[in-house]
DNA sequence: CAAATATAGTGGTATATGCCAGTAAAATCC
DNA sequence: GGATTTTACTGGCATATACCACTATATTTG
């Protein structure tokens, strides 16, 4: 209908971010995505991999996401045998999500396609906006920028 | 579990951007969402708004959105009256959507509360790096890029 | 220690979003 | 003009994601 510059929606930052996290998602599915994960998988299994047994709440908030979201998130790949929850030794209310061999192989697959679909994003936006880009989407996820959102109130704080 | 910054997911351009939707639709939704309309409901009515009695296609199109899948977002809205489709006059295969009274006169609503968010986050993020920001996902989310990023061959890495 | 409170997960419901397989109405091609 | 192809949408199914209410387990308090 018209190009992205026309659109009012530039102004927002938030449906220009999900906008955009559409585009990508498209985008990077179409080269991860052939054995069947989506992106969205992908980057879960790779945080599981790196995160150390995290417990779902400390995953959940590595992920900026809702802990019961992740939970449904997770139930797919338990039970396509990907990951699997052991229950904290301490801490009987907490559980630990681990990858198993099938997912960790399946893991390791993947970062290739990722490669792949990252160094085409790099190579499209330019190193180094891409990386500004990260960086600067990395501050907006955090804990502190959405502190500062909701203290900056209208007169006060 | 550990600040952003030390997370490998910060190489992630689709990551990053997924998780900062997460974040921003969090923030916006705790402003805008108390009349019970989400902030992707709101940007989807300022859409039609401004479309100009958008197909269904163009909508999906502007949005950057699969055309199911807007037809599926559509649904809540037109059960609950602030849509409606109307058929196309020329050509019977197509709808076009548009706000009903009720819808115009909550997006009306809403925008005094998006405006709110929005300053909040020009605020804590600064203009310029918001306004950069805006630019670069406006890009991203264009058929530009789609297109060059899927030429983009492999040999590029 | 028992009661009150806080924390970690689970399950249900609802929206968000995509793919695929139809259906119906153009548009195109003999 | 009728058969083929394309286009616009619909419906079903699956994942993504959030909120709420509930359960089980810890932690804090009196």
């Amino acid at each position: 209908m018209d190009r992205p510059e026309d659109n009012i929606w530039m102004h927002c930052s938030s449906s220009s971010v999900r906008r955009a996290s559409r585009q990508l998602s498209q985008l990077y599915d179409d080269i991860i995505g052939g054995i069947g994960l989506r992106g969205t998988q992908f980057s879960l299994l790779t945080q599981i991999l790196y995160g150390n047994e995290p417990t779902q709440k400390s995953l959940a908030e590595a992920m900026v996401m809702d802990l019961s979201a992740l939970g449904h998130t997770l139930k797919p790949l338990i039970r396509d045998g990907l990951v699997e929850l052991v229950p904290d030794e301490k801490d009987r209310r907490a559980k630990r999500v681990r990858l198993t061999d099938v997912g960790s192989a399946l893991q390791a697959d993947l970062v290739e396609k990722w490669r792949e679909a990252q160094s085409r994003f790099d190579a499209v936006l330019g190193i180094e906006k891409s990386e500004e880009l990260r960086r600067t989407l990395a501050f907006i996820s955090s804990a502190e920028f959405a502190q500062a959102f909701e203290k900056t109130g209208k007169t006060g704080d």
